[in-house]
This record gives C-alpha cells, structure tokens and sequence, in this order.
DNA sequence: AATGAATGAGCCTTCATTCAT
DNA sequence: GATGAATGAAGGCTCATTCAT
C-alpha cells in the first residue's frame, strides 16, 4: 500500500470521502477487492476516478480503510456486548447466536462485515492479518472464554477450541455457502422467523453437546479438584 | 465459455494437457479463477500461452474442465461410497465426517476440492451451478437421508435441513476459514492425529443433538401422529 | 460496441482525441476497420494505445465516429447543396459529376470517404448500415428525383434506378479500382485537368443516354397514358 | 509468400489439395485474403491446420494459386472468346457485358471472381499485381481496341479509355457496391429477368454514346484525314 | 504423405496510477 | 481541494507457422 501524502480529515464535512467510503464498502463486500474496480466505486459515489488516489493513496489504502471501519460497527459490537452480558453463559452464548445470525438477512446493509471476511479468507490481502488481529482474536477470545466456564476447561484447551470452532462453523456457514444452501435447500429463503428458527437451531444443537460434556466433566470433578482435567488429558 | 472444436484424446501419452491441468488446478486453488492467470499457469507446466487454447478453448474452458475433473476424484467418490454403507447410520455419518476432515490436510493435494468452491461461493463463475447441481444437491440428498433417518423426519423436514447444515458448517470451517482459524488457534498445526480428534469431536458434537432429538421425537411419536410438529420446546 | 461512459468535452483545445480522430481516419481509409491496429493509430498521433480506450470506449467505437464525422464533411454537403441548385436538371448533374470527381485526387485528404465506404463494402462492419441509411439513401434518393425529372418517370421507376447506378458506377469506379485503372491505363495521373475532362466525359457520357431517353418518352406519351412500359426496343 | 519446398503435383487424384482450393476459394471470396483464417478453410475443407502450409507453403501461396486459378476460369474465357466474336462490334459489346452481368447472380459460385477481385482493390496483396497484368491489362486491351473501333480513335486513346471505364464501372458497381445498391434500392432482387434488363440497360446506355460520338467523327472524318482528331483536342 | 501438437508474435482491452491544471 | 486527461503494465485471445512423428 502507497503511503498516503496527507492525512485528510475524516469529519463530517466531507461527503466526497464518505461517500467513496460506503460505495467501496458495498462493492467491495459484494465482489471483492481484486474484482472491485476503482471506476465502479468511484461512479457509484459520483466522484471521479482520481479521488479515490487522493483521499486514500490507491486502492488497497480505500480498502484498508473500508475494513477498518467495518470491524468498528455497531453489529460487531453488538456482538461484544453480547459477550459481556452478566446472564447465565447458556444465555450469553444464545445471544451471541442470535445477533450474528441475524445479521445474515439484514434488509439495509446485508451482511457487508462477513462478505468481505469470507472474501478474505478466499483471497487475502494484506487486511488480513489486520482483520484476524484486531477482531478475530479478541472475538475468539471471549468466545472461548465462554464455553470454558461452560465446559469447565481452560479457554486455550484444545476441547475448547474445538467446540468454540463447532459454534463458529455453523454459524458462518450461512454466509459462506449461501449460493450452496440455496442451491441445495430451495426453501430457505431467510425471512426474519426461518432466521430466528436457524439462531435456536444452533444454539440448541450446541449446547446440547456442550450440557452434556459438563455433566460429565462435573461428575468427575466430584472425585478431583481440579475441573480442568478433561476427559482425554493427552494433548 | 468457448466451445472447444475437437475433443482431443485424453490419453495418457498426452503429458502438456496434463500438465497444464494439474498446475491450473493447484493455481485455481490458490488464487480463484479471476487472479489466476493463464500465464502463470503455462509457465507451472512448462507450455505455451496458447496451449491453453489450443487444448481447452479458453481460460474458462480450461477451469471448468479443472473444476469437473475435480468433483470426481477419489475423496468425493470417498464421501459418496461412505454414505452408502450399510452400516448403522451414526457409523456412517462418522465415516463421512472423517473422510471428508481427513481431506484438509493431505499432503499431496492439499483440500484444492473445497478450495476451489470457497473461491467459487466468494466470487461465483458459471461452474458454481454446475458445481451445485452435479455434486452440491446429490451429496446433501443423501446426507438429509441419513440424518432424517436418526432424527425421525422426513429429509426434506427443516429440522434435517438444519442440521445438515450444522454438520456441514463445521467441516468446512476448516477449509474455508483456514487463516481465521490459524491465527486465532496457534495450536492447531493439523497433524494426522489432530484432525483424528477434529473428525471425531465434530461427530460427538453432532451426534449428542442428533441421538437426544430422536429420543424425545420418539417419546412424543407414541403419542402423535405428525411428527413434523417441531419438538423444540424453548422459544 | 462498447458504450462510451461521458460525453467528452470536443473542444478546439482537446489535441489529443482530435489527433486520434485525422490519423485514425487516414488509416482506416487506407487499410480498413479490421487491418487498422489502435497501435499504429496512437503512434501516428502521438499517443498512448489507452487513448483510444479513454477517449472512444474501444477499437470500434473510435471507427464509428470517424465513420460519422467522415459522412459529415464538406464534400458530402457540396454534392448534396449541388443537388440543390435551382439550375437546370442537366448543370445540377453536371455539377454533382464534378463536385465528386474532383475529390478522387484531392491533395490534403485524398478520397478518405470513399475509401473507408470501399472498405465497408468490401468488408461490413456495424457502421455501414448506419452509412447506407444516414448517407447512401439520402443521396440517392435526390439524384433518384433528378434523373426522374430528367427522363419523365417516377424516382422509384426501375429505368430511373438503372441510370441513377449507372451514373454512379462511372464515378466510384475510379475510386473503388484505382490500382486497377492505373495498371491499365498508364497515362491516368489525376492531374486536375485529367480529373475535370473525367468529370465532363461522365457527364457527357450519361447525358447522351438520358436526353435521348427523354425524347423518346416525350414523343410516346403523347399517345400512351402508361409511361411505365419501357421504350426500350432492343431485345 | 514462402517459397515451397516442393511442387506437388496438382492433379486430380489430390483430393485433399482440390478441396483446400475449392474452399479457399469461397472463404477468401467472402471475407478476403486477411479476414480468412487457414482453420476456416481447413476445416471447410475437411482437412488438417498444417495442410495449408504442406500443400502451398503457406497462407499467401494458397491464396496466390486461388487467384491464379480463379482468373482461368471458364467464365472469363467466356468474356474473352466474347470479344473474338466476328459479329458487329455492338452486337460483341453487349454479349461482353451480358455475359459479364449474369455472372452477378449465378446460384452455384456466385462471383467469386470478382468478390476477390473487390477484395484486392479494397485491400492489395502480392497478388494484385500479376492479377492487373495477367488478366487485367489483356481484358482491358480488347476493350479499348473493340470500342475503338466503334468511336473511330486508337485504342490507347484518352476518349477511348474513359469510355471504357465508363463501361467497367457500370458493371463492376453491380458487385462491388451490392450492400449500398440493396440498401438504397429495396427492389433489386437480381432475378434473372432483371439481370438481362440490367445487361440490357449497361449495353443501351453506353451505346447511345458511342453511337453518338461516331456519328460526330465519322461527319469531320469526311473533312480530315485522320479520325483520331477528337472533339476536345487538348491535352 | 500427412497430421496432431505446440509456439511466438501481435492484437484489443482493462485497470490502477499519475500528471497538469 | 479536486479533476479530466493520459499512461504503462498486464491479461486473454487469435493466428500463421513450425515441429516431431
């Protein structure tokens, strides 16, 4: 990425910038970054093909800046929020679910955040490293936290991981494989009740796994003192 | 796509055209179709520009070929074969499950089956409905077989269709969020012996909803004549 | 025809686009639409080849404005004002002769409309339909009026039709087979004396025919009430 | 054009050399020497890529023994032996240009002859040149000779000339300005009725001059010795 | 004698970037 | 501060030609 010469003032006042902004937002989650064109941003934002250098330095600084803001959100803190709540952990973690799951369907601004994500993964860019660090770890983190309380381990045990990334996986694969599901399930066409029914789908599919690994843990932290000793302690 | 004049013996004494289509299927992999370019892809194997053209029209014509010839190789054939076995069906869905997770981290083709279809599902080509048709809709017919044979519903019920999904989204979370999970799971290196545990943690998890949905649907069952009632209580 | 985003400015002070349009007219006329490259083009006018692309969309979009602006000039309008002259029939196609004639073996830009207009006969592209609509018709129908006049028959009278090509056929032909008339006939140098005995010839040559046309009708239509049936006695 | 390695013998028993000419022939009629693709008419041919280059060397050999060919062809003979005729030389002037015009809308090979010959003019290659003489030049010196003849001045007079491409132009713009004539004439259809009215017409037209100018020298040549004094001395 | 395979040059087009105003 | 104009690099594709068999 070209060192930007000036740093311009992100204010309000200047709809030039903001507007490039959330056309190249759009664009980019649609398409991602190497098939978005300049010139279709710029048209889009009914600027010329030249600001988008000027304000930005070229095409990955535009970009970097669209992920940027898109990891500050208020969905993705939402999902945060979520994470902080003092409910039970069952509740927290259905929460969790439920916002992220409803995001898939969002009428405004449909999915944007995990569009551009899943066009990440499929094709990096130096965003990337940015975008794992900044959102996926600390995310992760609480996460992980979560269903260690829920499964008494610890948050980096590897059962941990492995069910945090069971939720996850469920979760984005309604992002990641739309074409695919709607392909294969005609009938899923995503209207506000399927989405609830899809959130309490994985919520219970989840914690169904999750209930039961700590009635066992539990059972056997009768007899020990310390609940971390998992059932395959080999590791 | 244009349609190539001639069909050319695929022979095994024809090494350029193999060539060409081993290396256009690892770059493909790697980069999608947009960013792969048919430069890169000639000099890999050691031919011409134009032997592109020449043995597959065009660059379309050389990626949908890549894309068939995937989508009938041995692993997928695996998956296939294993969901035939006349085995008890949660033997079966392990099978499958393994098959397909064992897949991730081979050596010698690293998972290029289900890298190509991120980069399809990220940034569609005209493949994708073939992709969804050929191999999407068959393979999940007969998973919401066998899951709807556990679970007690029909394979269209929207119950099976969720959690097919379920199970579905936490295989291929490995494939399609590989560098989130990388950066967020520095433990995970995907030995053999881990990706062991993944396939059986994703069967136990799977499985410890699946075996208690057919236990109450079956309690209920006595009563009821229509099963299609959703037996989820909360909500 | 790729359509070209923004009207741009055709101001006296935008060099680069008018030197486009003069060396991409020279060249079109001399070797026509497909054998004409946008690099031999831009390096006669001292350009980039995204120039063409910039200032006309592509390749066929900068033939067809030279193809319009070529149909536009000055000596397409001084046939057609000729055609307007309130003279007698005969000095109008006299005048009209002279008028096209005289372009064969202009100094500055010899025949350019009349070679792109071979080209496009002999090789079609999507501006000629525009060309015969936009010019051949017009023109034709005037003279078509004119000779009518001359030879006391309707403009759409087959006979008029033939004496209209035959007319023009004697004057294109010097355009259409110059190598061709200059193998043959080693003294025709197009000096402006030859040029104008070649204009009086066709002239005379045509008018013989068509006064003594005339005659012939006028004596007969004395006693006929059909002028439709040819006069023609021979055969 | 390459020079061949070999002389092949071109008889009969060359099936495949026989069908790469008659295709050739027809393509490059069509679309002219540039625009034709040797796999076009390979393929038409029903033969192999390299057969062109095995056969005539290479593209411009082919297309020179095309044009070779073409210009021995029967129809030209007819022209020819047309003019030995012993007849009147009006009666030789109007079965020349018959003969000439009818070739327009032959069904079997429609005027290949000349759609070459167009292309050449519109677009030279190598071959034009021997075209001019070997065909070209003799034509136009039996022409000049015969109308000679009829006006009373050597052949290789200025009047002699300028009638005789005022006949050539008559008919050539039969088929080199078809597209513009159909476009501007919806009426043309080139029935075979109305080819030997357009034959008749050329044949009328032209003679009314002829005729004319004649009279005109025969009536000073009482005074003169010699009849090549024209009208317009100068030069 | 004939051909399937392969190649290098050249073309049109796209795109991010830069420059002068 | 902002933009219309212009550019160089790179990509996909076509085509005549050549090579090995």
């Amino acid at each position: 990425m070209k060192s930007i010469k000036r740093i311009h003032k992100s204010t309000d006042a200047d709809p030039t910038r903001e507007k490039l902004l959330v056309a190249a937002w759009r664009i980019f989650a649609d398409r991602g970054y190497r098939a978005a064109t300049i010139r279709q941003i710029s048209v889009a934002a009914g600027a010329n093909v030249a600001a988008v250098n000027y304000h930005f330095g070229d095409k990955l600084g535009l970009y970097t800046e669209v992920v940027r803001q898109s990891m500050q959100t208020a969905e993705i803190e939402a999902v945060q929020s979520a994470l902080d709540l003092s409910a039970p952990p069952e509740e927290i973690l259905r929460a969790v679910i439920r916002t992220r799951v409803r995001n898939i369907c969002r009428k405004d601004r449909p999915d944007w955040h995990f569009q551009i994500l899943a066009h990440e993964l499929a094709q990096p860019t130096p965003a990337l490293r940015q975008l794992i660090e900044k959102v996926g770890r600390p995310l992760a983190n609480r996460l992980l936290e979560l269903i260690g309380k829920m499964i008494g381990l610890p948050a980096n045990h590897e059962k941990t991981r492995l069910c945090a990334v069971s939720i996850m996986g469920q979760v984005v694969v309604y992002t990641f494989a739309d074409p695919l599901l709607k392909g294969a399930w005609p009938e899923l066409k995503l209207t506000p009740d399927q989405v609830e029914r899809i959130a309490d789908h994985i919520a219970d599919f989840s914690l169904s796994y999750i209930q039961g690994f700590r009635a066992k843990t539990s059972a056997r932290s009768i007899q020990r003192t310390r609940p971390s000793v998992k059932p395959r302690a080999s590791k």
